[in-house]
DNA sequence: CTGAAAGCGCTTACAG
DNA sequence: CTGAAAGCGCTTACAG
């Protein structure tokens, strides 16, 4: 409904030019006089123009889509994603389309074939766990649908991501630990097939070795990532290992167990035990002590991606673009120093 | 990138017709004959052809679009809504363009309009806290934008909308725990302001007051939706009320805040205190035991609000369409019989 | 019940 | 550096 009913047209008969030339700057085209392309800047703002994305889809090669490709991740995670595609969208008339495939075995390529042909997306923004399905990459690549991928779990060589360094992440919550002066840290690490879970177990054993604390004082045992998986490793932990001062579990939703084991023996968070988290999840931020944690910015990260697709710089290089963001170590009221080493009791 | 190849003029030629007759039977006009529309049908079926949605835009009165206008809500509500939105969309070749609008202070009606200027919708979808913003409501009225609310506070005469019956649901839960054998219920209601928290605290009252409880046996407290305002909310409960068997929380995070804090007190769950949630949050989910709690089909409602969109069955009647959906009642592992009366121990 | 013509608002390919 | 013509794939308004 209400399209906007000022034409290019108009703004070219306000601007002396013909349509063309209008064309041209509003496509940042060489082969425009200065003076001409202020002239029509100038005409187009003062009328308000705003081009007619169907008139410009019809006639040329762009659909000024963005497509955001996501499985069945962590749904705040979907959405913080979703905001950044959307904010750089937005500032550049381009709309987002969140297409859910969330089935890999039911028909997802026909899906995906049906979602192109309603909607031929100017490019696509991939997250976890999309990011590693190869026959959906393989389909892409051969529409020359340009990608860029949301902390793939596999860094590829031929197509664009944005992310952060999950090591020097783990490694920064353990300093942050030992900082407040924990030398007994229980650490739940996630499942082994996952590349973020592993770099952060290795960031975690780096730290505390290089750190000169006793690794056999620091108990290490694994969960699935879900809260329940993180509960009875937190429980094994404090059966073999009462005395340890604080746990760091390698995500929110285990790190939510862990208090709530630690509740059940009677442990205050963070008085007798600092739990710390990974992820910044929403969970995180309700639980009573609120978790630290380590926060990825997923809507910055996916707001560059965009720009990357939107730009056009994804098809001037060669090699495939790549940049790593910083995390942010967020401490909140699940850690402090230890009992033991407290002045004021 | 990459438009279907076939178009209307190449099903026009296939069936032998012209090309205003193909564009008759795809957009299901009267006055074609029955045999001339099966040839239609088939040629297009035959070709594998597919609308030039740009095309169809241009020179047409509908953009095939459907905004999702969302406020800063639960992201897992968000999402679960779009999941809906999605599917109507997709079936019937239309986009669903989700549009964050999460301040309104800053800008609300000029963002608004700047995304109508790039994306004429062609309907839309409004989710709590949208539902009820009044200058919002106002400007899609003044554009004539065909509007359907999901589960508004406030219901309003001339807006369709899609909801469940709250007090029947908080009726349900609170007979679920009457059913198991609970005499001593605890319930934490929500803030006041809000409409549907009032409608869960009815319910429950209603309830155990028809059911012979003794009300003064069951304590009512209240939290503001947060989990630390439900920590907090069965703290006082347990104090005053240290034998009651049963909480039940106007949501899931307070539901959980109570988990916690029966945890803290070193009563089991649901062995000690059954605890039971409202709205299906993955939270509940997530949580160990897993909470009793009542899920509304989101999904589905959205998806048949955006068919009322698409389908124009909106603009065909005088009266707003308003359709009650039902809510299930999800038992889990947070409630059961009371240990006074089980017959096993 | 069916069709020929014009046009939606842009970009493309070409000419100058 | 600039422009006139044609056309993208549909629907509208009209005629028969």
């Amino acid at each position: 409904m209400q399209l906007s009913p000022i034409t290019l047209d108009d703004v070219a008969a306000h601007a002396g030019v013909s349509p063309k030339t209008v064309s041209r700057v509003l496509n940042n085209e060489p082969n425009v006089r200065a003076t001409t392309r202020e002239a029509v800047l100038a005409a187009s703002l003062e009328l308000g123009y705003r081009p007619n994305r169907a008139a410009r889809t019809l006639a040329g090669s762009r659909s000024f889509l963005i497509g955001h490709l996501h499985g069945r991740a962590d749904r705040d995670y979907i959405l913080s994603a979703n905001e950044g595609i959307h904010a750089a969208c937005f500032q550049h008339g381009y709309v987002l389309l969140p297409e859910p495939l969330l089935d890999p075995n039911d028909g997802f390529v026909v899906r995906l074939q049906q979602f192109l042909q309603t909607a031929p997306v100017d490019g696509v923004i991939l997250t976890p766990p999309l990011t590693d399905h190869e026959p959906l990459l393989a389909f892409l690549k051969a529409r020359n649908i340009p990608i860029v991928s949301i902390s793939p779990e596999k860094v590829r060589k031929n197509i664009a991501s944005v992310y952060i360094d999950e090591k020097e992440a783990a490694k920064a919550m353990t300093r942050h630990l030992m900082s407040l002066g924990h030398e007994k840290i229980g650490f739940i690490a996630g499942p082994d097939d996952h590349g973020a879970s592993q770099l952060r177990t290795e960031g975690f054993l780096e730290v505390i070795t290089q750190g000169g604390l006793d690794v056999s004082q620091c108990p290490q045992d694994k969960g699935n990532f879900t809260l329940k998986s993180g509960a009875l490793a937190a429980e094994r932990i404090f059966e073999t290992d009462p005395d340890i001062t604080a746990i760091f579990a390698a995500n929110d939703a285990m790190a939510a167990g862990a208090m709530t084991s630690a509740f059940k023996r009677g442990l205050s968070v963070p008085d007798d035990i600092s739990i710390a988290g990974f992820d910044a999840s929403p969970l995180g931020e309700v639980l009573w002590p609120a978790l630290t944690t380590i926060q990825q910015p997923v809507a910055s990260m996916a707001k560059a991606a965009t720009l990357w697709l939107i730009s056009g710089a994804l098809a001037r290089t060669e090699d495939p673009l790549r940049e790593r963001f910083d995390f942010d170590l967020i401490v909140r009221a699940s850690t402090s120093v230890p009992r033991c080493k407290r002045t004021d009791d």
